[in-house]
DNA sequence: TCCCTGCGGGAAAGGGCTTTCTCTGCGGTA
DNA sequence: TACCGCAGAGAAAGCCCTTTCCCGCAGGGA
């Protein structure tokens, strides 16, 4: 691998002069020798050591970013977000999955903290484990004492900047979508119990079915994980538990369609026979069929708000962005079916379409 | 932020030790100094700069990735596979997306390169584009030639390890199905025509109509983007030039589900008026409603054994290896609609569920 | 008693780059 | 003519680690 000084030692020059060339310094350099310089580069295919280079630069310029899983479409919208913003302003995005590891949480930001990045970013919920909390905010703490950045999305325990998705809010709307729809036996597809995301959204639907006199008793939620086939697995258990269901609201959007892929095999119509609501509307909610009524979050906004506190200078004090959510109407929800209207309180609504409330 | 000498001094030891005990050399240290060491480490939060690690160190462990998109599930089915790999070898992966912007592939093999990357691995389609080509095979080549494995996937343009999905036989599926249920008039929703992926399928699809004495002219091919949207669109210019199609073929799954949203919009029963076919076998293919046929390509082991062959040791001859397509049969397919049936060759079959050929 | 061995530890040499500082030589001013 | 200032180039000092090499010391064998 030719070096800096090969380049230099081709080009008769000191090292210095080569790297001012390469980098483009402010100081000049005879047009003579520049060209001598690229001509050794290209020769020798030289390409810089950007350990080296980092090393000896002072200023740190990439941003460390610790997702559950890219992959995830919900974080990969949220991720979308985050590069506009660090693309505009040339900075490189370091981006580890964590898989909702929380070891490996704390093992990424050693890692990110040792790679010299400017900031972090941690996107995705917290958990309910006080050991855990304390231990990852005194990573934090220290980082931050360092002069990195630190901002979180959707996560309370971090006291610095965070963009917060309003959950409690887009759960309530949920519920009260279906109490105004008619439906009574209400059962709940959940994330994991230990995410704070799973009962923020929770504590929001909880709320509205209290408000109209309704209720959300444990029997009718089933935790599992947040993805596809967790969806359809809890919504099984769900339907074995309690066929007379007539309204599954699934904590996330790749819930819903596993949600939809259990009801589909069991032959129940949707939303004619039992209506389901997603949460996040991510992109591929629109394509299923019937097309996914949800919540929706802004989730490349969220990103664009977090890398922009975190590169933004002067941040007097901790700043927390609360997002909202705002419920986008398709076709998987619908009135209560005709068989147990007559138990329903308010009177059902047809529509059909995107329109969001 | 702490460094070595600060933890070394603070414990009284040298930096030598220091080093020793945090990196668990071999090179034995008493209990005594080890335990005033880690007890230094924790007190100052050190963590060790990679940036000075991976200098000092000689031996390269990183392997860099550079793909289109990580978010689209092809590249994310693609790249678990190269993780679970590189996770059980200890290996780091940095993933970059290129956009299928061929600058910024050329960028991305430097900026690897600079990062000392153990090996570079290469996935999607390549391009018809000689001088790009000719580009990237220096970089590469000048990569190789100081030690740097290299892989590609999907692209036919480089001559050392590769492994290859079959394009052409799965479009050859893709045809002799759609010809066995009697389908003549055949519309192609294609991706951009200057990615050999799009023309090496193209090239099977036009084969297998040809044996059975059809053909595909270029009125029924439509290009645009490789995703949803870019599906949808083309879906709708082909429809509006060609209303007596029978059937689409997508030349991926993205692209299925936008031309499955036009078909929806536009009233069109799938399969009983209209069939389509996809492409990859993403994950979301059978949650979609009807459940997408399409040609299946083993994605996760694309990428396992792409991180195979670039960490295997010892590669006397460059290996390229084959990964076949299999037609996976769910219910977007079906036999040629009745009013045009008179003029179809074969006989139509009917069928459903999620049998393989 | 002397020498050799081996162990635990430190000194110092890189690793490849950036950047400050220093030096040289030139043109311009007093 | 003597001096100053400055432009352009190089020398060298880091940046923070790892690792080799070397040293001192204690214990064991002759």
């Amino acid at each position: 691998m030719a070096t800096l000084s090969d380049v230099a030692r081709r080009a008769g020059v000191s090292p210095a002069t080569a790297s001012r060339v390469i980098n483009g310094s402010s100081k000049p350099v005879t047009d003579e020798l520049r060209e001598r310089v690229l001509a050794a580069v290209a020769e020798l295919q030289y390409v810089p050591n950007a350990h080296a280079q980092l090393l000896a630069r002072s200023h740190r310029s990439a941003v460390g970013v610790i997702v559950h899983d890219v992959s995830d479409p919900y974080f990969a919208e949220i991720t979308r977000g985050l590069q506009r913003v660090a693309t505009d302003q040339g900075r490189l995005l370091m981006i580890c999955n964590s898989y909702r590891d929380p070891d490996r949480e704390l093992e990424y930001v050693e890692l990110l903290r040792g790679h010299q990045v400017a900031a972090l970013i941690l996107a995705g919920s917290g958990y309910h484990d006080e050991a855990f909390t304390r231990q990852l905010n005194e990573k934090l703490a220290a980082y931050e004492a360092t002069g990195g950045r630190v901002a979180v999305i959707g996560r309370h325990e971090h006291s610095g900047d965070a963009v917060m998705p309003d959950n409690r809010t887009g759960g309530y709307l949920a519920g009260r979508e279906l109490c105004g729809l008619g439906h009574r036996a209400i059962g709940v597809v959940a994330g994991p119990r230990i995410l704070t995301t799973t009962t923020d959204r929770l504590a929001g639907l909880r709320q509205a079915l209290t408000e109209q006199g309704r209720e959300l008793p444990e029997r009718r939620i089933r935790y599992a994980e947040f993805d596809r086939d967790g969806g359809a697995e809890a919504t099984a258990r769900l339907l074995d538990a309690d066929p007379e269901l007539t309204a599954i609201v699934a904590l996330n959007d790749s819930m819903a369609i596993g949600a939809l892929a259990t009801l589909r095999a069991r032959g129940l119509a949707v939303p004619q026979q039992i209506s389901v609501l997603g949460f996040d509307d991510m992109p591929i909610a629109r394509d299923v069929t019937p097309a996914l009524t949800t919540v929706r979050l802004p989730l490349v906004d969220m990103g664009v708000r977090a890398m922009s506190l975190v590169l933004g200078v002067g941040a007097p004090t901790p700043r927390v962005e609360v997002l909202p959510a705002e419920l986008v109407r398709r076709d998987t929800a619908g009135p209560v079916p005709l068989s147990t209207r007559a138990t329903a309180g308010s009177a059902p609504r047809a529509r059909r379409g995107d329109s969001t409330s």
